[in-house]
DNA sequence: GCCGCACTGTAAGCTCCCTTACAGATCCAC
DNA sequence: GTGGATCTGTAAGGGAGCTTACAGTGCGGC
């Protein structure tokens, strides 16, 4: 990661407060990370920074404590298409630290952001030394299967429209889906902007949505998960 | 499961080699897989016996020890999806062994299949007691995983002609792929039979593969490599 | 050997999305 | 407030794959 590293003394405490914020250490006590956290790295980077390339083989998981990312690849000819949107304080990249498939994709901060990284012999030597960590990340890695294979799914069975229903439904919080373009959200869905459009258009005209500029608004919840079901 | 127990005392003794013989159990003693291998059932199931239907609860992870099987969806229309086909030796459904999230496919044996099942405690057990069997575990795991992004790729970015050039590289031993229909391709490929068709019709004519009922032969390795890669 | 059935080949029409092209709208920086 | 950049709206043309329809072919069972 080319970005800033915070070594300094506060900097430390800080990255346990992070460790135990997430999820999958919550089953540890401070006692039991102790042994790691000096050899886990804490970064920022600004909003737009790569901060992962396809190949690259050091660090092998990341939490994201502050700020927002997201995971995608890149076609040959230059598309790009989000398969992930990561929430702060959630982990990502644990399929690449044990097996030697290596990650794909590329991980952007769609934020500034506050990242912690971890070796991949650091996550080993938490699974061998914590079942319950193992637990929790075989927990999350679940999770993460399904979503995928229902992404599958949809690709596979699904025209945009009930794709993009499916997505607001997802990532509306409140009924109010902020800070998104068109292009945004048709990298989300695997489709071209002007596609993207076009189905907005379709939900507005069926007055299930309001839209505005970088903004969303679910008029009618039931009609839009109807629109999601259907093929 | 509805098919056939196999509860016999000779086919006791065959389980604990069952259970050796797949990766995930290699590190474990046969006196640490002992306290286990009372729970965990083994069962036979012809080709075509849908062995898991989505929202079935009880069992948690299935090893396929002799046969082959598939994983897929259906589409509300009916349309069939098949995301995953698992060889001999493999273990799968772990991706609702341990979250609340349930497995949303079908399982169907394609062939006359031996499947030993352990149940959602089991595998917890396990992975508590083991971590070996933990790490094990979330390196089959992370594989799927980079699969299951693969496919997502290929889905969003490639037409299909490049898909079953990929498709074929992966799954042809020996530069021959035998028993699979058009249809069998299709549902793999995500497209209609006639489209599996066509895309092989244009592979053939290209020169680069063989075909004949229910059985491809790769004449040019080079090529199709090539055209798995162009969008 | 014959029949039925599953598998394969082919083709026309249509739909969805891509592609390209452009224009208006909104926001931000200076 | 002016200019540039980003975001959004729109529309025509084309291609890929779906849909439907039907004909030919090899295989297995009796």
């Amino acid at each position: 990661m080319s970005s800033r590293r915070v070594p300094t003394a506060e900097a430390e405490g800080l990255k346990l407060t992070y460790l135990k914020g997430s999820e999958l250490f919550q089953d540890l006590t401070p006692e039991q990370l102790e042994p790691f956290h000096h050899t886990i790295q804490m970064a920022t980077c600004r909003a737009g920074h790569v901060f992962y390339r396809p190949g690259e083989t050091g660090e092998a998981m990341f939490l994201l404590k502050e700020g927002a990312a997201q995971l995608y690849r890149v076609s040959p000819d230059g598309r790009k298409f989000v398969f992930a949107d990561v929430p702060a304080s959630s982990i990502f990249g644990e399929m690449a630290c044990i097996g030697q498939a290596m990650y794909e994709c590329f991980a952007e901060a769609t934020a500034d952001s506050v990242i912690c990284t971890l070796s991949r012999t650091d996550v080993q030597r938490l699974i061998l030394a914590y079942p319950q960590f193992a637990l929790r990340l075989i927990e999350v890695m679940g999770k993460r299967m399904v979503q995928a294979e229902r992404q599958l799914e949809a690709l596979a069975f699904k025209t945009v429209v009930p794709r993009l229903a499916d997505f607001l439904q997802r990532e509306c919080r409140g009924g109010l889906l902020e800070g998104l373009s068109h292009q945004d959200i048709g990298e989300r869905l695997g489709v071209h902007r002007e596609t993207a459009t076009y189905a907005l258009n379709e939900l507005k005209a069926a007055g299930l949505v309001e839209i505005g500029r970088r903004r969303i608004r679910v008029i009618d919840t039931e009609g839009l998960a109807g629109i999601a079901r259907e093929g």
